[in-house]
DNA sequence: TCGATTTTGTGAACGCCTTCACCAGCTCGT
DNA sequence: ACGAGCTGGTGAAGGCGTTCACAAAATCGA
């Protein structure tokens, strides 16, 4: 597999292949967040200090990213608003829109069935599927319905869905993994505290929330205990 | 501020003062999880390749992040799970309980406040907070009723809350942000998708489901394109 | 037209993190 | 006892990524 680095995240495969770099890639969406706040107050052009103060990323930074990109901007002017969004979107692959199926339609899977930041940001949730039976056909959103499990292979075919978000209990995320897999998707977006097997080619991200908290809480504990580190003997 | 690196995140500060590096740091609550699966299952001892394999991690990389903890395995045996265990949980500040105030009970908050998975992992909401009046009183879970956005102060305050859950719409999270840091909270964990502002000494840690699938975007297209590498002219 | 100012692009240096390679130390069978 | 086989610890090397510093290029005012 390709378990993609999150941040610190992970594997150690930078840039691959002809691409981008992956620290790159993971600031790409926040320059696009921003370039759309900049283009609604009407700004034309902006400066990579103003990409800097709007994403918390460094101008040097910002500037060696987009630099990645061949786009370029104008020196003492800065980077054209409408034309970097566009090329940003371009690289990222936001001039489509993705179809994904949501597995696991528990508290948060309808918490992620019913956010709209996906659709603004180029991602369409087209099916929401559950292994509960009791589930099955109450509406989580305006036109999206719970299918049953059972149908991940058809859903998957059908729809043209190539990524997969994973809400699942913890000890069905493997199961249903290698099943979408089978069916043919190619990205996972896992919200189980599991680390995922899955083959090459195939790329997993994972988001474990108690683990965030728990990294916090690391640091918490550092600054509750100033000089903790008298010499032993 | 000090906004933490997630993994390719961000600042660049890695070994924080006298600490451990950042890297084995998001490494560690995958560690502590493998092993109390691994004490379910009766086992005594494990070795660095078996805690490879359950988190994919290299077990090279195992290793090193051991050894930073001065964690002494046994060579020709491996690690013992109880002590390992009991040994990240005291690095990782999880002998204590830490209190979590979560700010937001929309879709994504009453979610988290329902997830069962903080408990086990160290961490305990002790209130929801919301700034809608109609959900004042809304029960979300046992234990757990939704209080007023004005009672922050205090709720921070009494119940020794250090660290904080951001799951407010956008345009909110900024101010609430400055609120909590204004009541003593020194942690934030934000869903919201904007790059927050806060002093130094407050860590920010932030989870964009849909950068998320931004990224796996940007590579899904690399996979449907191959080869667009065609040379110019 | 020219100089002051702004701002990008980028090579070089630096630092963090991962991987490699191998030694040290433990267990177990004989 | 001792040798074979595991398995952890760790220095060295290499790769990525960020920061630094500055030259190049554009605007603007006089």
């Amino acid at each position: 597999m390709t378990l993609l680095p999150r941040s610190p995240r992970l594997t150690g495969a930078s840039t691959t292949d002809r691409g981008l770099p992956n620290a790159t890639v993971a600031r790409l969406p926040l320059y696009l967040r921003a370039l759309t706040q900049l283009r609604a107050t009407g700004s034309a052009t902006c400066s990579s200090d103003q990409l800097a103060e709007a994403t918390g990323v460094s101008s040097a930074n910002v500037r060696k990213d987009l630099s990645h990109l061949g786009s370029h901007g104008t020196r003492g002017v800065g980077y054209d608003v409408a034309h970097l969004q566009a090329e940003i979107a371009q690289a990222i692959g936001q001039t489509q829109e993705w179809n994904v199926v949501l597995v696991g339609a528990g508290h948060l899977g309808k918490a992620l069935a019913a956010y709209p930041g996906f659709a603004s940001r180029g991602s369409r949730i087209v099916a929401v599927v559950d292994a509960d039976p009791k589930r099955l056909g109450e509406q989580v959103v305006d036109g999206l319905v719970i299918e049953s499990a059972d149908d991940l292979d058809e859903i998957v075919r059908d729809r043209a869905v190539s990524i997969a978000i994973l809400a699942t209990p913890t000890h069905a995320a493997q199961d249903v993994a290698d099943r979408l897999v089978a069916a043919g998707v190619t990205s996972i977006l896992n919200f189980a505290p599991v680390a995922l097997r899955v083959p090459d080619g195939v790329d997993v991200r994972q988001v474990d929330v108690a683990a965030e908290l728990q990294i916090l809480a690391y640091h918490e504990q550092r600054k509750s205990s100033p000089r903790e580190e008298a010499v032993s003997g």
